[in-house]
DNA sequence: GTCGAACATCTTGTCAACAATCTCGTTGAT
DNA sequence: ATCAACGAGATTGTTGACAAGATGTTCGAC
């Protein structure tokens, strides 16, 4: 606990830590991170944070200008559309083949995260419906069986996670978009992938427009 | 010229290096790449070989094992079949964005690139053909204003030269692809979003068919 | 008071040596 | 003849010190 966590296993270490505290905004976007800093912060050596900052660099969370050092790099509200539109396109992929190639015991867990769903958003259960929203899409990427585009998809929300913030903080939100993860559900566990692509693009196209909505300056 | 190219200089080109080498066929997957045997042979140092290896796992190029070193990855059929797909759904989301919004220019360039690509086939110029087709597929994305997605296709082409290269030396494979190619720009220059979309998916689902057949092995 | 140049400090980039681990061939016992 | 333990050599991982470049600050001229 005291022991420095050094080389490999600091270098994930530290990386998850900063995704992390990106999430929770303890760190703004243009913000310095000080390999120094960082290493003493985390317990770890110069080495491991470098190589730290290298792998979020190649996620596009941060930006690397030679000898000036790493910042967080910030998203313009028309990159996360163009983000979005690219998850869009990746995810109808994805819910084409999980409607055509899904389980049985696949398509029984989707339509119990469709009521739990519905019971979330009458109780007004954010955290809950959160979590059910990330395991919606986890599950239709797995049944889809895109190992490709899933970790496409990764990288692409790597960048995203202040933008999803400040999403799920607009009110009614919840009710806005449970019948579109609803239609997506039916439309996956029914086994017709053309509506299946309909509903998720329809869905992000709706979350672009609240993308647009809620950021008129950038 | 008989100086070491050390450092951040030397990280890039021996990165350029090995992508080189790969599409040579001078490296085959599987192969190891010992970080002093780079260094020697590229005339650098063995920190600007590991960063470079970094860079091309992060690619996917090469697979890194920890304490055992770096690889050729290989690519199978079905992750071939896997990546088609998702640059078909990213591609069709450019040549859509396209054909709503290229300028006279581009549609005018397309219109050229249709042309000498005719040429090119009557005349049985694989390299000059080989090259427009480049040339077509990055004006349809720069036309798209598409940055994110041009990024994404860039990391995905990455482990497929391999297989455009066996792809490529199919007899009769140009004259196959022309009509489907030309498809495409008379779509995008005519701003027909759809049809682009449904040429492009068109024209990818045919690569897809030859992607299976040219290799039932792995 | 403002601008610009010299200087001090901070931060990243590079390297070379050392340490840890793996691979593979050899040896010896059964 | 087969197998397991051993050990030498090869290869990657890690560190600390130093070099090079950027940033911010102070001081002087106008």
């Amino acid at each position: 606990m005291t022991d420095k966590l050094t080389g490999a296993a600091g270098r994930e270490y530290v990386a998850n830590a900063i995704r992390q505290a990106l999430r929770a905004g303890d760190l703004v976007p243009g913000q310095r991170l000080v390999e120094l800093d960082l290493a003493e912060a985390y317990r770890t050596t110069r080495g491991a944070v470098r190589e730290a900052l290298q792998d979020l660099a190649a996620e596009d969370i941060v930006e690397i200008v030679p000898r000036r050092g790493a910042r967080i790099r910030a998203v313009s509200v028309e990159e996360a559309v163009q983000i979005t539109e690219c998850r869009s396109a990746l995810e109808q992929l994805c819910a084409r083949k999980a409607a055509g190639r899904a389980s049985e015991e696949q398509r029984a867990e989707l339509r119990r995260i469709g009521a739990d769903m519905r019971q979330a958003v009458a109780d007004g259960a954010w955290e809950v419906y959160s979590a059910l929203n990330q395991r919606l899409h986890e599950l239709v990427i797995e049944a889809g069986g895109q190992e490709v585009a899933r970790r496409q998809l990764e990288r692409l929300n790597g960048p995203m996670v202040r933008f999803q913030f400040r999403l799920a903080l607009r009110p009614g939100r919840p009710a806005q978009s449970l019948p579109q993860h609803l239609a997506i559900i039916d439309a996956v566990a029914g086994a017709d992938p053309e509506a299946a692509a309909r509903a998720v693009a329809a869905h992000l196209d709706d979350v672009i427009e609240q993308l647009r909505a809620s950021a008129p300056r950038a």
